[in-house]
DNA sequence: CTGAAAGGTTGATAATTATCATTTTGTTAG
DNA sequence: CTAACAAAATGATAATTATCAACCTTTCAG
């Protein structure tokens, strides 16, 4: 089921030739540039469940997902979590906290097997300083990051469970789904669903019996493959 | 109850001499900077529930909010609403959409008169490609009010009503007080409260009721007065 | 002033969602 | 392969929150 990471211990991947530089936040880096956050940077392996990074530490610089997939997620005071932000390969992580100089108001923790580089507050603050494409870019990617932030908080208030259900099922197709192409399989705890839309697990699974029983998708363990993402997109009312 | 605006209809504050200079994006403007954007802009006033811009529609510039208090909020397909964040004096409005070159995806509505200044995109965009320091600033106020909507998520999803209700009063004496000394009095719609909270009129209503009897906050009309926010705060569940 | 309209409050009830208990299914180590 | 464990699924019930209706209070125009 855990996708085998093709990085051990110590296999370091370049900037110059990574996969999934076009992607990241890198993408207008001069070359020199590139060598110089590529030849300075720390890379880490992380197995799923482990933590990259802990609410309420201090942020010492950036992370760059090479490889996995992540959660960002927020601790309640009785234990319940709730899930943030989705990271696919390419994605930076921990730049709010870094860029705000407030500490980590979430963890990161690695859904499956993932890979990140870790680039020092000096290099990528340099990086911004001297070159304002990326500082633009870095002003987008706050900018999508707060518009998807203040959708999510009107969702949860405003839509009920099932709604939200069928929209976190499309967000998952989304970031991690090839050009959003259905069937789309994707391995999820029940528990990372329900932290996902915010509701109890037990919750989730009903609705998402429903969804089964409607012919939506289907599920076998704790995978889910989604079938009919456009019956979804309309359960989950995005026009109106 | 409402305040008659110091402003009327073609008055224009210079940005030079403004109160708020110094809470604004533009606290690090160079002089001959801060001279061009005062002669571009336009300025408008708003009297209370009038919309500043509207949820849907394209962004040509930033608004400076001059004077007054102003909602963002998002609206729901029943016609419920959610308020996203609250402006004060000297706060920019309308940025994450320029920024991301996506539409508004709130509405800003004055709840009290209002003056604001408009800052067309060129003007704002030729700042922040010339001046670091303001791009820098852009950063640090994208990245606030990320780790502000996250946390509005975060608690949406894992506090109940009693716990958002209280941190709710605590948010308006941090963004409308004086150095968030109480007694602190606002006026506010049961409608608006609720919406900051993310329940119904009369669900905040009731809790609210509790506060006032536990002599955490009087009322008189639409008129909130927090008397003691060491206990909102403890209600609020802010440390654990 | 005064009456009408708007907004605030409270009670009764319904809907939604959470929790707890139990069974079933899937996963993994030996 | 199989036992042991972990996770998913389902049922019963409780807690929370929303909705509807009625009534009170404040505000504001004439």
């Amino acid at each position: 089921m855990i996708a085998y990471s093709p990085f051990m211990k110590s296999t370091y991947p370049e900037c110059e030739t990574c996969h999934c530089k076009s992607e990241s936040i890198f993408t207008h880096c001069a070359v020199h540039e590139l060598n110089n956050i590529s030849s300075n940077k720390s890379c880490s392996s992380y197995k799923r469940g482990q933590m990259i990074f802990q609410e309420g530490n201090k942020a010492f610089g950036v992370f760059c997902l090479n490889e996995g997939k992540v959660k960002i997620s927020k601790l309640g005071s009785d234990g319940k979590e709730q899930i943030i932000r989705l990271a696919k390969p390419g994605d930076t992580l921990g730049y709010r906290a870094l860029m705000s100089d407030t500490r980590y108001s979430g963890s990161a923790i690695a859904l499956e097997d993932t890979q990140v580089c870790f680039i020092a507050a000096e290099d990528f603050n340099r990086l911004l300083a001297n070159n304002y494409l990326i500082a633009k870019d870095m002003i987008k990617m706050l900018s999508f990051a707060l518009g998807d932030a203040e959708s999510a908080l009107a969702q949860l208030a405003l839509k009920p469970v099932r709604e939200r259900l069928a929209e976190a099922l499309l967000l998952l197709l989304k970031v991690y789904g090839n050009n959003e192409q259905t069937p789309f399989t994707i391995s999820l705890t029940r528990d990372d669903l329900a932290s996902l839309v915010g509701t109890a697990k037990e919750t989730a699974i009903r609705f998402l019996s429903e969804f089964k029983e409607e012919g939506l998708v289907t599920t076998q363990g704790s995978a889910i493959t989604i079938i009919d993402a456009d019956k979804l997109l309309k359960i989950s009312h995005m026009y109106d």
